[in-house]
This record gives C-alpha cells, structure tokens and sequence, in this order.
DNA sequence: GGACAATGGTCTGAGTTCAAACCATTTCGG
DNA sequence: CCGAAATGGTTTGAACTCAGACCATTGTCC
C-alpha cells in the first residue's frame, strides 16, 4: 500500500484502450466532414449527382435538418451546387484537387494519428485483398475492379491519379461484401489524403505504385489470397516508408 | 437513355457503401452500450473500480451529465454501485456472465451483421497479431500477454473463460500499439459476445481453443508475425464456421 | 481535529438535433 | 395543359446534450 492503492483493483490499461469517443463532435461537422472526405477522395467524382437528401439523411443517420445544414456548408465551400425541382439535386463541383497544403497544423497528437493510421492501414487493406481474392466474383464486380484499375493506370495529372487510387482501393474493399471493412479503408484513405496534404510534395512513383495495383488486381481475380495479400502489403510498406520518413 | 438515366452520371455503389452512420443513436445510449459491453466482456472484472466519471466523459467525448446518466443505467441494471467521497467511485458488481440467451431477435438485418463481423474479424485479429509479433515488446507487456494467456487457460467455468478470452484477444489488440486496432477488436469481440447470446448454447471446444492461444502466444512473443497470422487465422476460422453453421 | 483532496451529486441556461409537417420548383406522362 | 412525382426549402416545438459552476461525502495527511 505504498502509493496510494484502491480498495479495490482498479481497471488496468485495458480499459482506457477500449474506451473511445462515442461521437465526434457534432453532428452536421461530422456530416461535412464525411461528405467532404467522400467528394475529395473522389467517391462522387465531378459531375456526378449526390442522393437526396432525405436518403443521405438515413444513411448517415441524421435528420434531414442538420444534413442540410452540412449541405450548406458544402455548397459554402464550392464543393457542389444544388438545383431544386424533380431531377434535381446536389452537383459535384470540385475538380480533383490534390490535398491542400495547409489544411492543419501539425501537433504531436496528429503525428501520432498519422502513423496509427499507417499501422492501420498496414492490417486493413491487405486484409481486404486476400479476403477479395477469396471471395467467387461476379462479372460486374470483376468488371468494376478492372475499371477502376485502368482509371487508376490511365490517369495523368497528380490530382486525377490521387483520387483514382482512392477509388481503386475502396473498390477492393467492397469487393470483401463486409461494410466494415469499406469504413474502415475509407477511414485510412481519408487519413491518407490529409497526410498527403500536409506533407512537403512528394514525387510519387506513380510508375511503381501501378505496377503493384497491376499485381494486386492480377492475384484477387486469380483467386489468389496469398499473393493478394503480399503485393498489397508491400504496396502498404513503400507508401507507408515514404510518409514515416517525411512526418519525421 | 431507357429507364430514366439522370442528367448527369450519379454516384454509382462506391457512395452508398462509403457513407456511415455518423453517429449512434443517442450518446447516453451509446455510453450504456460500450461500457456494459465493456464490463460484460470483462474488460472491467467483477470488483473493478473504473475510472472517475470526469476522466470517462473526456475520453468518450461526453459531457459528464450524459455520462452519468448513462451510468444510472448500469446501477439500475445491476451492473456496478457507485460510492461517494474520497476513493469512492463505480465498482464493477457483476459476475461473469454467458451473454443472456435471449438479448436480441434475429432479424435478417442482424444475421446480415454477424457474418459481417466475422469477416471483419477475419481481417483484423489476424493483421493484429502479425502486427503485434513484429513489434519489439518490452518485458511488461511480455508479462501482460503471458498472464492474460494464463488467465484464460486456467479459467475452468465457461463464463469466467469468456472474458478471460476476450481479454486475450484484446490484449493482443494493444500490443500493436495502434488505438484503431483495439478499437475495431473490440467491436469485434462486442459482436461475437452478441452472437453467443443468441444461440443455442454451443458446447465450445475449450481445449482446441487454448492450444491455438498457445500457438498464438508463442509466435506472438517469438516475434514470428506470419506463424502468429497463420495460427490466429486458424482460431478465427474455427469459431466462424461452428458459428455460421448456427446462424442459419 | 482540521485542512485538503478526490470523488460522486445537482443545477442552470444555452446550444444542437430531431421528427414531422408543409411549401416551392421542376420535370415527366398523359 | 394538367396532374403526379421527385426533389430541395422552411417552420416549429420538443427532446437531448453541453459546459461549467457549485454542493456533499469520505478518506488522507499533518
């Protein structure tokens, strides 16, 4: 009893690892955030018609009161436009952009989010290639995959190419049938893109990076788990090695 | 131009699959829900006392009337008692429980979302414990394992055995050192607890199950991160098919 | 015994969010 | 041209949540 024991064991670490936030903030900031994050990484590229609202609504499981407020923020912002009447509806209007600069300052916590997401990652998305590969592919989800491996191989300029490997991998993960593992690659896609933004510019090898997607789409629709898993691991690594060296 | 082709491209499956609840439901239901899970998988063993309500609404990101209410709940439901003054605090009242037989009904929503969790679970224990033998522990946390290990091993009544399985897997989880890890673990182990109590009374191969732990604990501490994925592969496999095999 | 510290208990006013109507605009089908 | 349908726009009152201050109880240390 030298310090100061409780009367009773008191919960260990194990209890302030599991507890977490049980919400973030608010709601319409997580809604802007959410729909912001999905417009930037290119979920709905430009052009393209977001749901109504009333659906977005439910989906996200907010009223439709504070999505529109979220919406406004959006439209604030020039992310999208919005035209009422039937066939109306809320317009991508960003061009792909590559990650602002400035968009935050980089604290000590934010660091360590970063590479939390990099470890992340690391368990995540080549979880979800052996489990696509896995899985019996239908011929549009092999079509899809294949798609958006040729936007990904086919696009030139930084900006484009930044949002189709978003894509690409986001696809790879709904490809798995398992909503969480989309949430949870979409949440270290959003890490990502904000860690690139905050990042001195980096030549990406995009060359390199797309002879491992190549490699990637090869062994999910041969089936092939293993393979699946080691090209999206090392895919994993050399992003990963090159953002640790440059968040130093 | 058949059907009713909107003006411009809409937002394909990659929207409706990105986009998540933003929250859950009220926050003081949320709180009941993660800490009741929380002590139920014994996160907090019966006689714990946890952490002071202000400590919990900071990290649960709640104020602490919301938090308290949530914790009128517990006491009301006889899950911990709450003692006032210096030292006082919420202490952890109840004994190991098998998950109540009839805690939900099985809607096919819910079976939708059990076999999702086993294929998340399937992608996450095992990048965990890759990720964890790959990590240089130190002797704490070489002790923790092989306790935690122990504890489940020794553990001869099928409640006790539950937690003290939860608690191995989770410790595992923190062993990455990525708080994402331990939180998607966690929800994973929160959804097998919920399985468990909705079907039949499974005769669970105890003995199978520890010598896969041992396996696990082995490689885990041997810093052998493929031998440690293969074996806690093997262990998720295991339960997912006597699972799956009930849920039909 | 007295001061202090650590904890749960209570109160209050402001801000957020919700649910559910109902309104306004535009397009489609007849 | 007119009605129906699909969409965004607006309003309202109730419920929930927050932040912060202050109160009450109990144990520890001098």
């Amino acid at each position: 009893m030298s310090t100061a024991a409780r009367p009773a064991e008191s919960a260990g670490e194990l209890g302030v690892a599991v507890l977490h936030a049980v919400r973030g903030q608010h709601a319409f900031e997580a809604c802007v955030e959410q729909l912001g994050t999905a417009i930037r990484l290119g979920v709905f590229p430009h052009g393209s018609t977001l749901p109504p609202e009333r659906e977005l609504a439910t989906r996200m499981n907010v009223s439709r009161a504070t999505l529109r407020e979220a919406m406004a923020a959006l439209r604030e912002a020039d992310l999208v436009e919005t035209r009422r009447g039937r066939h109306g509806g809320t317009v991508v209007t960003l061009t792909p952009k590559l990650p602002a600069r400035s968009s935050a300052r980089r604290t000590a916590d934010r660091r360590a989010d970063w590479l939390d997401t990099l470890d992340f990652r690391r368990i995540v998305e080549p979880g979800a290639a052996a489990l696509a590969a896995s899985r019996e592919l239908t011929a549009p989800q092999r079509r899809t995959l294949e798609k958006a491996h040729a936007v990904v191989a086919g696009a030139t300029k930084p900006a484009t190419h930044r949002q189709a490997d978003s894509r690409f991998h986001l696809t790879i993960a709904t490809l798995t049938g398992s909503a969480r593992a989309v949430e949870a690659v979409t949440s270290v896609q959003a890490g990502l893109h904000e860690m690139l933004g905050a990042i001195p510019v980096l030549g990406t090898n995009i060359d390199h990076s797309d002879r491992q997607h190549a490699r990637i789409v090869r062994a999910v629709l041969a089936g092939d788990p293993a393979t699946a898993r080691r090209a999206m691991e090392q895919h994993c690594d050399d992003t990963a090695a090159l953002l640790r060296g440059l968040l130093e």
